[in-house]
DNA sequence: CGGTTATTTGACCGACTTCAACTGCAGTGG
DNA sequence: CCACTGCAGTTGAAGTCGGTCAAATAACCG
């Protein structure tokens, strides 16, 4: 029904570097062996060795943070295709936890894995280190939306990332994709309470721009949409996708 | 006055990775020739090529940015012996921007020489990337300040994270360090308005915990400080550093 | 010293929080 | 089949943190 999994990240990969078949053959090795993981379970925790990275092949996973009292910040939200701490292991421990937010499939590869495939295929190397860049600049875009930009604003933005990032691996279809996040995971990706993103949600919905139901998200209007969010796509650094929805 | 300039950025690299002379001889031909730049000026903007990697020799720089409306997001603040934007060349284009937040002293070099200089020295070159990883880290680490922290924590954090990254490049003495930045900076990184900060502040300094004036804040009691920020160091990853401080 | 910029203070307003209750829905077991 | 349970979503009321506007100091700089 999907694409099949190793395609997803194959995809992502080849917007900015065109992959050969054995090249593409080394990432497929990666996901032969999947496994699933529950909603709320963490797959890594803050303090634990930095030896792993995580391929999500299906489902929606989160890096998060936690203070002591139980605030909860979503860092950035991983899908299909995404390549989570590659690279990382120059760092000892990770200072962050890997959470699934719904069911999930994900591949598990020791970072020494990592390291032989990128000794053996240089350009595929530079690729993990640029799907780690991404994934700072998102990052960066987050502070954005969480320190400058009011829930509706940062609401809307979201929702185009996730379009943007979806539409990139082939996730969208007819402007709906797969959404499977609480209310409260939503709260918790732009600072606010559920309460607020609740009222918030509500009325974005009442605008038109999106409906939602049944764990999939709609943009009906994304031009719309990218209005209210001032969205800007470059930070993405999707390069060669989504020429069509940038006009 | 202050350490010798390439010293800063060696100290910080040799937290992880003792130096051999020929390494610190490459490093210091980095920050040969350094140029002064003005408070606000604009480095570097986005959408501008990722051509040149650039390392602070003194003052205070920070990536930031902008809104439509001129809302302003500082992402993160660079210290003398940061290395800014080494092994973005994966990337194309910038997606922030780089301005003076005092008259800072900075050395400019072109991506092809931290390129030249991590192939002639393998642990250089892992050492530029940890850097850029550990640049990462403080941006998630900000989300969490922007996103779940109340103002008075906010600031309490970002003070013990200066406090702790000035003195792991010798920039502490007595609990004090070079603090140029104006309120409305420290608001924009907070992501609050200048004027709630400044009441924020003043009730900070009420507290007795900190002292500020002429360009310099002073951590009078840095576990008292932690404890209000709930600061737990791990995420900075000075490793070998500090190991005064965390008692 | 004058002009500019940064900080401080006051008054008022709005976005967002908190607490609490209620609805709707899906799963479970009697 | 229907109660029971539990969780996600929705709604209301009251309060607070932080925003905005505006003006008054205070510090800085040529």
């Amino acid at each position: 029904m999907n694409l099949a999994p190793p395609d997803a990240l194959a995809a992502k990969i080849s917007l900015h570097t065109p992959l050969t078949d054995p090249e593409r053959a080394a990432l497929g090795g990666f996901v032969r062996r999947t496994q699933t993981v529950l909603p709320g379970v963490t797959l890594a925790a803050a303090g634990e060795p930095l030896d792993i990275a995580t391929i999500v092949v299906d489902g929606m996973l989160a890096r998060t943070k936690m203070l002591r009292d139980g605030r909860r910040q979503i860092l950035s939200l991983l899908l299909p295709g995404d390549l989570v701490d590659a690279h990382a292991s120059v760092l000892k421990t990770r200072d962050d936890n890997l959470e699934a937010l719904s069911r999930s499939e994900v591949a598990i590869v020791p970072q020494s894995r990592v390291a032989e495939v990128g000794a053996q295929h240089p350009r595929l190397h530079e690729a993990f280190l640029r799907e780690a860049f991404i994934e700072a600049a998102i990052v960066r875009e987050w502070v954005l939306n969480v320190g400058q930009r009011n829930a509706m604003e940062a609401l809307a933005h979201l929702f185009c990332e996730l379009h943007y990032r979806m539409n990139a691996v082939g996730r969208v279809a007819k402007g709906a994709f797969a959404f499977p996040l609480r209310q409260q995971d939503l709260a918790d990706a732009l600072g606010v309470s559920a309460v607020h993103l609740n009222r918030v949600f509500l009325q974005l919905r009442e605008t038109g721009l999106v409906t939602a139901g049944g764990k999939t998200l709609t943009i009906v209007d994304l031009s719309g949409l990218r209005q209210a969010a001032h969205f800007d796509s470059d930070y993405l650094h999707l390069d060669r996708a989504n020429t069509a929805l940038s006009a």
